[in-house]
DNA sequence: TTTCCTTACGCCTATCGTAAGCATA
DNA sequence: TATGCTTACGATAGGCGTAAGGAAA
């Protein structure tokens, strides 16, 4: 099989038809050239070039070839320029899993900013629940994934990219959106949908932890794992909860959002960006170093609003 | 730059994730193989393989590598042979011109004949008036050209590939169709119509001979360059004709078509097949070979027939 | 100790450059 | 005679194989 300094050799002729001045463009001296011809065209078992002394013709096979060497030339030089922006990271792909909760504040301006910075990489996002996720980070099916902190497994990395502040959501019409400013006092005694232990721990402890500084306790009589199920419960009236504050860009209708005295005035709620710790990719360091640089001195904080 | 066989070794290497086993199936021992995937790493500036001395791995850069490395392989084993069947003739394209005349009779046959023979080959046909048939076979624009004979240049080289009779042409109604056998002596005195001396000199000079070897003469009304265009005139009242055999494939409406005694019994027309001397299209060879070997006693007749 | 990749080193082949050959205008 | 490709030949560099090195299980 021929090299590809074969062709460059070829094509250098038969662009010039002229050994000498081929040559010369190749920076080497004509005898070897001829030599690499000879070569090529032995091993292709036909000749290439048509030559007398006084003249250089491509043939019918040589014709032929020049288009193929245009194009494999064109090749490998595009195959290794990509190849060295993948090696720094300023190509290829990244695949990214979230969570639902990601996906309304901190992703799309996420993406937004990486996909500025590195215009030739290919993000591939997915939607998985977490434990899918950390499983897929581990396996090597994700280079990135967006979820609430967890109990991290040893060979992954993390690091905090958002806070927000937990609200009250009330259904419209209840007695508390009277009040401008609740506390968590008067919770006491209401009916409250309360996040699932298992597939919504982190919210599940959260809560837990509030209500364990006071003496009041609501009613739990609903427990849950997605966030819009929440909301969609205090809609239809089943009680109050404690959600995210941006809960709101989930639903508005029909429900209320209130401050809470002395929890929502500290971003209780975070969002963490999760990775495996061998992970080569350099598009990847590019994106934790570019976050790293944004957040240099705390995570995002969202600070509570009305 | 790389070289192809550097992919090579990387492919091995890559497909084993191991470079001993990788070594065997390049026939080669493991250390020069280290060195060729940390020359292809060096000239990339990325690493490709993250190796310890316990497992090999694609890094994010070589598995981008990888799939541009088949790809190459692949279209350089596709050259390769293609270029190969190219040199003997077996792919490639041959491009002939014809005249409207060949493309009634002879060339579709032949090109059957040829298409089965060199199924890869692609056929590019065009359709052009002799001259510019002869200006595109010097200077290299066609392979192979079908046209009536001309005083032949010198470069060219050519071969007849079919004879046909001269008929009659009548209009429907003429007294001359209630004869089955004409003689010449019926043409004296009918208007007549000629081939024009320059653009048809072949038929017109065809004419002429036949008409000088007795005494009577037609009394010539037109002179026409192309057969469809004679054929029109019959039709039209102005003249009967003396036209190819083959003419009947242009037109059966409201023409007659009449042996002559003395005259269609010999095939007195012909078809050559025209190509430059030098051409190096091996594909051309073997059209070449195929029509000298049908042909291998005499160029293809056509019988009269009626 | 074994496995497996890397480094070191000598050999050898393939490519290069110089020089001579040969055909043509 | 000048031009231009090929052949011949000595030098050199790059690739291969063997042997030694070093890290991990």
């Amino acid at each position: 099989m021929f090299e590809l300094n074969q062709l460059r050799c070829f094509v250098a002729v038969a662009e010039e038809l002229h050994f000498r001045r081929a040559a010369e463009r190749l920076n080497m001296t004509q005898p070897p050239l001829s030599r690499q011809i000879q070569l090529l065209e032995y091993q292709l078992g036909t000749s290439l070039l048509q030559r007398n002394n006084r003249s250089v013709k491509l043939t019918t096979a040589g014709r032929a070839l020049l288009k193929d060497a245009y194009e494999l030339l064109r090749m490998a030089q595009t195959t290794s320029m990509q190849i060295r922006r993948v090696g720094t990271g300023n190509a290829g792909s990244v695949a990214i899993g979230f969570t639902a909760a990601a996906s309304y504040r901190y992703l799309p301006q996420a993406l937004q900013r990486w996909k500025s910075r590195l215009p030739d990489v290919d993000f591939q996002l997915r939607e998985m629940v977490s434990m899918s996720q950390l499983d897929a980070l581990e396996n090597g099916k994700l280079d990135l994934a967006l979820l609430r902190p967890l109990i991290h497994r040893n060979e992954l990395e993390h690091r905090q990219v958002i806070r927000e502040p937990l609200m009250a959501a009330l259904p419209e019409g209840d007695p508390l959106v009277s009040k401008r400013h609740l506390t968590l006092d008067d919770f006491a005694g209401r009916q409250f949908i309360h996040y699932s232990p298992d597939e919504a721990r982190y919210f599940h402890e959260l809560v837990e932890r509030l209500f364990e500084r006071g003496d009041v306790r609501p009613l739990y009589s609903q427990y849950v794992s997605q966030i819009h199920s929440i909301l969609a419960l205090v809609y239809g009236g089943m009680g109050i909860a404690l959600v995210p504050e941006s809960a709101n860009k989930l639903r508005n209708e029909g429900i209320v959002y209130r401050n809470i005295t002395g929890v929502s005035e500290k971003p209780l709620v975070s969002l963490d960006m999760v990775w495996k710790k061998g992970n080569d990719n350099p598009a990847l360091a590019h994106i934790i170093e570019a976050e790293n640089a944004l957040f240099a001195t705390d995570p995002m904080e969202v600070k509570a609003s009305e």
